[in-house]
DNA sequence: GTCTATATACGGATAGAC
DNA sequence: GTCTATCCGTATATAGAC
């Protein structure tokens, strides 16, 4: 997971794996059937860790659910912040990177990117009374990792937090706007 | 270019240039002192030719600053749907995939999406009275190219249009809401 | 299940004739 | 400025002893 996230998949060799893990050719290939095979059981590990490794911590002392979007954002905005802006959402770059990915291997960035955008969700559907009354909560949901991961992207490239500070800062306009529009319906709906 | 987009820029060996490009070995290293050589010529074109091969021929004949915007999105929802969701945004996969960038590279990625910026930002400041008053311009042009880029690595992960389709939908519904506001001044100003 | 040694292929880059 | 031939490192993966 950590190789995979600092260099990538293809800059991380075999012997960098066998290197940081001290294990040598021949157990790794025990374990694994390729290289491909390390990298779905990393994506598995993301995937199954997801509640336990990013959510719960982010969330803890966080009860308000729309404040726990801002705390899951303040937490990749740490890791940035943490490697100098050189890693950000180590799914969304292995999906970049990885141009043609094997149908097991898309399945497993889509499952991480699903359950992300799963616990997002239900924030705003316990919250639905908030929002105006057509809103899409699963659509609103995939907005705010499109904003996440767009934002990484661009921190990552420009190494400031400006891109994702102000992108976070606008999608709490949007969410607040939504939110005010509701307690005041005034015209238009959401479409 | 194209060897890039499709394939990425690790997975391009020198081999694949040269059979593209018909050309030997011996010419292309006349040309590059390296295979980064390559890569920087390339973004530089991305960079040099932004208007007349991206901007200009998505806003022709749209006249709306406002509706430029859609316009250009559009324009990457085309080649989208042409790859079946293969390739989105050129520069943004090659910033993700290019763990750590030289500086030249850096720079590069960096003016490109500077000037992508530029033209957005332009949009919103000939419209400014639409807005309130005390938008930043320049953090919701930020805030354009963030959504297009990581609505771009979802469709593409997806392998379908609706992360772009609704991400560009709550893009416009936020805008909507500002100029609203705008007409409408109502309590909260942006933050 | 882990070790060492190695097969095999392909990568970027170079040499030197023309 | 372009060609052919090739160097040399490193990559993934395997073989077979222990």
């Amino acid at each position: 997971m950590k190789l995979f996230a600092e260099k990538g998949y293809d800059s991380t060799s075999i012997a960098d794996i066998l290197q940081a893990a001290k294990v040598n050719s021949g157990s790794l290939y025990h374990h694994f059937d390729t290289k491909q095979g390390v990298l779905l059981a990393v994506l598995e590990a993301y995937r199954d860790g997801i509640e336990s490794m990013l959510i719960a911590p982010a969330w803890k002392g966080v009860d308000d659910p729309i404040e726990r979007l801002w705390a899951l954002l303040e937490r990749y905005r740490q890791l940035l912040k943490m490697t100098e802006c050189a890693y950000g959402c180590p799914i969304g770059s292995l999906a970049l990177e990885i141009h043609e990915p094997d149908p097991p291997v898309r399945t497993l960035l889509t499952a991480n990117f699903d359950r992300w955008t799963d616990f997002i969700e239900e924030c705003f559907k316990t919250t639905a009374k908030r929002f105006p009354k057509k809103t899409d909560f699963r659509s609103l949901a995939r907005f705010v990792l499109t904003t996440m991961e767009g934002g990484v992207m661009l921190s990552r490239t420009y190494r400031t937090l400006d891109a994702f500070d102000s992108a976070v800062a606008e999608l709490k306009n949007y969410i607040s706007l939504l939110q005010q529009i509701a307690m005041n319906p005034k015209r238009k709906k959401r479409s």
